[in-house]
DNA sequence: CGCTTTCCGTTACGCACTGTTACAAACCGT
DNA sequence: ACGGTTTGTAACAGTGCGTAACGGAAAGCG
């Protein structure tokens, strides 16, 4: 598997893919919007998408830059559940409830389309095959929420950081980008929270990496220098 | 918020709701059979519903029982990803994919309905509440694991035992046992893996609560003594 | 544009909490 | 009654946390 075009996903507002606006996951933009209003949104850094709490309306399809998902608890507790970049859907949590469960942060500058979610019901009875592809979401989204918890719950943190760096280099390398060169879009705070770790901790470990020449890392700028090595140290057999 | 009838769940086999066979998690179940073949499966504890990597084939509903779901990596480590009793669903984490994601254990003797996916899909197009309650379902999955992630990444060890009490009493109340006395049906090294500790550390932390009289433990059998003391240990405001 | 302020990432150090190891007791099924 | 399993307790060790301090980048402001 060799990415056929590789650049650094160094600025979100070029993404490599534009031409496959029409193609939504698969599925037939076009015939979508014969049944639901699509509605874009430019986003800005730090910009929230909605928050917890807020009635929800709609799910949201990502088409350029990278969101994090927060769960926050009434004490002030916070839990980044997740990044979601270009293909991924947002609000699938919600679905079933009157508000949103959590709240979506835009990381960098992006674009979303909004699905008003009453209208996507309706297209669901019209298009199985829209149907199936949000009931695969949800179950995938379940799956990459399980993933996570096993690693939270049996690696230790250079394993779980060096996990999280294999993912965000697998992402990257289904768009399009490069899986050895790429510039993380979230601060270590978030990176660390989502971890279970502290920020500090997440430093530490990044910088360990480094000096065992696994990675080359400055700030938010990533270099996979021993790709194998580094599956190795996260106990992953093959991806 | 008080339950009418409040028996301690001692034995599995004789649930207080035996009388709602006939409604499916707020479903017509004749109307389902129309549809559906279900079969009914007798589990005893330690026999698997189905092992990862089995084809899969259809959903489960649990009648009566406990089980655990278990996601295992290729290297041997494996995480408890969920309890599922009473009106749960079993399987919903491996739709869309050929081959179960996880396992599914029994830990006492109990009944699940299985149902067979293709033909709930089918029953989809007809029964549009199906779809809905499916799909809601997924969603609560999602929203449980964020909650998970959120007492992980958040929480002491002594704030996650409590947490888990809570929940586990939580969900006794609902199913019309009581939420102050029951016992537990997994291992302490269910209990722990579940919650990202060790067996050892959940001992000690149910020894602890107990020594505060927050509770009262005998092996598997609890007695919440404080339950305000417990939910404020616990970090959380209202339940 | 240059200045200030704030935010972000890194590193050091001591320590608390949890993991580790070991062993004993209680329990369970046969 | 017996052997294996599960649970409880204890002593010790180590990972990851809390605090703090610093440098540099980015952002805000005049």
């Amino acid at each position: 598997m060799s990415t056929p075009v590789e650049t650094v996903a160094a600025t979100a507002s070029n993404p490599p893919h534009a031409a496959h606006e029409a193609a939504f996951a698969g599925l037939d933009i076009e015939q979508l919007r014969k049944y639901v209003q699509v509605t874009r949104h430019k986003l800005s850094a730090g910009q929230y998408l909605y928050h917890a709490g807020q009635p929800f309306m709609a799910l949201y399809f990502v088409n350029s830059g990278c969101l994090k998902t927060v769960e926050l608890a009434d004490d002030g507790r916070d839990q980044v559940t997740g990044f979601r970049m270009r293909g991924d859907f947002l609000g699938v949590e919600s679905i079933g409830l009157k508000h949103h469960a959590c709240s979506a942060v835009a990381l960098e500058s992006g674009e979303v389309w909004e699905l008003p979610y009453p209208a996507m019901l309706a297209a669901c009875r019209d298009m199985p095959e829209l149907q199936a592809r949000l009931t695969a979401a949800l179950a995938e989204e379940i799956r990459n929420d399980h993933a996570w918890m096993l690693a939270i719950g049996t690696l230790n943190a250079e394993q779980r950081v060096a996990s999280f760096l294999l993912d965000v280099a697998r992402r990257y390398a289904r768009m399009g980008y490069s899986a050895r060169h790429f510039i993380l879009r979230m601060r270590r705070t978030d990176m660390a929270n989502f971890l279970a770790l502290k920020h500090e901790t997440v430093s530490r470990v990044m910088s360990r990496l480094d000096e065992l020449r696994l990675i080359e890392v400055e700030r938010r700028e990533v270099r996979v220098l021993d790709d194998a090595g580094l599956r190795q140290l996260a106990g992953v057999r093959a991806c």
